[in-house]
DNA sequence: TGTGAAAGTTGACGGGCCGTCAACTTGAGC
DNA sequence: GCTCAAGTTGACGGCCCGTCAACTTTCACA
């Protein structure tokens, strides 16, 4: 029956770049996604993590409150989503901004401003700060934690390929993580954030330790390696 | 009247050291706040933060639920006082530590040093950990904040008595928090956790930072001082 | 010691949020 | 067209929430 192969072809004339093979079905899904996360973004931005409920979210929302259910298991599962998507967009930037490094300080500081550029960048998105109170929350999804493990593999191989003195992966992965996301903190609540001068103290801060490290490493042996 | 005085003597008596002037009142007050701490701090160990509720917690104890709310708002109330718990327990240790230090050296060390021995003996109440998932939480309470500027104002004025070069003190602090609550994430997690070795990793990347940022901060005059 | 008042405890209650599910609507394929 | 699977809807029973009137315990004073 041509008539019918006809109507998919004329719809697909009619927008004719976007959305071509995708059915309605698997469209509409994506924007219910879509709308679900945008809406949760707003809600949690204004009652705050904690305050938030599913009900908040599903408000702020044309859909019915079990078709959330069809997306989301809960407003966690929700919040690790928008965490994610976040984690998802930085993680190849500093994967690509580390490869093509030639130095432990150009793998360093490429690392950290590329984190601070994007945070400073993305300030409503912000990936740590939630406020209830005078409370601060962070939550490390599993995509995050991904990121930190590219770090640590990024990290051992430099070391593999001489870049870096053999130091502890683990313990410089944490500090760095450590600096990163306290220092970001400090940075956004600034009135004038300066991604570049956060990038330079970590960076700084991080050769200067790579320097001292070694030799710390021979002066206690007793543990052995690792 | 002689006699109401003799009551209360005659009570003193049968329990001779504890609980002397408390009066009943205050006494029970008392032991009622840490049964609701003690069942929170089960509660939570065993549902994880997210998945516990208030009811929970009043399960886990004698106690009506109106009386709950004699002490405490909310979960997040008896969480942060948890946290708050810890957080006075530690300042003054690490106020100590620090303030009889006469080198950079010895103040860096010695608060990692007792940082980190502290968490590592009080795995139970550890700090920050909280696993939902594979979701990772951190909160900062009012007190744990002012741990913090606590770090902050030492760190400054170790700076004014000549011990530390000049630095962005914020940072320096943003920085040495991170790295300490990362790290104690790390060593906890290990099958032997040796909180030495911690704190001889963080205190010499951080002294090894302090002996380069100086320089860099004279490279990049633009910023001016803060 | 007895008494009145204040402090503190209790658990039932209305209100709201939770996640589910049977009935319905929409899209895909023939 | 027609059928069936996929997806949506909102009402529902169950639970948690924080409150509060009634009750018990402690205290201060005579």
């Amino acid at each position: 029956m041509p008539l019918q192969e006809e109507l998919c072809v004329e719809a697909q004339l009619r927008r004719p770049m976007e959305q071509r093979v995708a059915g309605k079905r698997a469209q509409s899904k994506e924007q219910n996604r879509r709308v679900i996360l945008d809406a949760a973004r707003r809600v949690f931005a204004e009652l705050g993590y904690g305050a938030t409920t599913v009900r908040d979210i599903i408000r702020a929302t044309p859909l019915a409150s079990g078709t959330f259910y069809n997306y989301f298991r809960s407003k966690e599962e929700v919040f690790q989503a928008m965490r994610d998507e976040t984690a998802l967009a930085l993680r190849p930037l500093l994967r690509e901004a580390r490869l093509k490094c030639e130095t432990a300080e150009a793998f360093v500081a490429e690392t950290f401003r590329t984190f601070f550029a994007y945070v400073v960048e993305n300030r409503a998105n912000l990936p740590k700060v939630n406020r209830t109170d005078a409370v601060h929350v962070r939550v490390d999804t599993a995509e995050v934690l991904a990121g930190f493990e590219e770090l640590r593999a990024d990290l051992e191989a430099a070391i593999g390929r001489g870049l870096f003195a053999p130091i502890d992966a683990e313990y410089l992965t944490a500090s760095m993580v450590g600096i990163a996301f306290e220092l970001a903190d400090v940075v956004q609540r600034r009135e004038l954030p300066d991604a570049e001068a956060a990038a330079r103290f970590a960076t700084t801060l991080v050769m200067g330790g790579l320097a001292a490290l070694p030799k710390q490493k021979d002066q206690t042996p007793a543990t052995g390696p690792v």
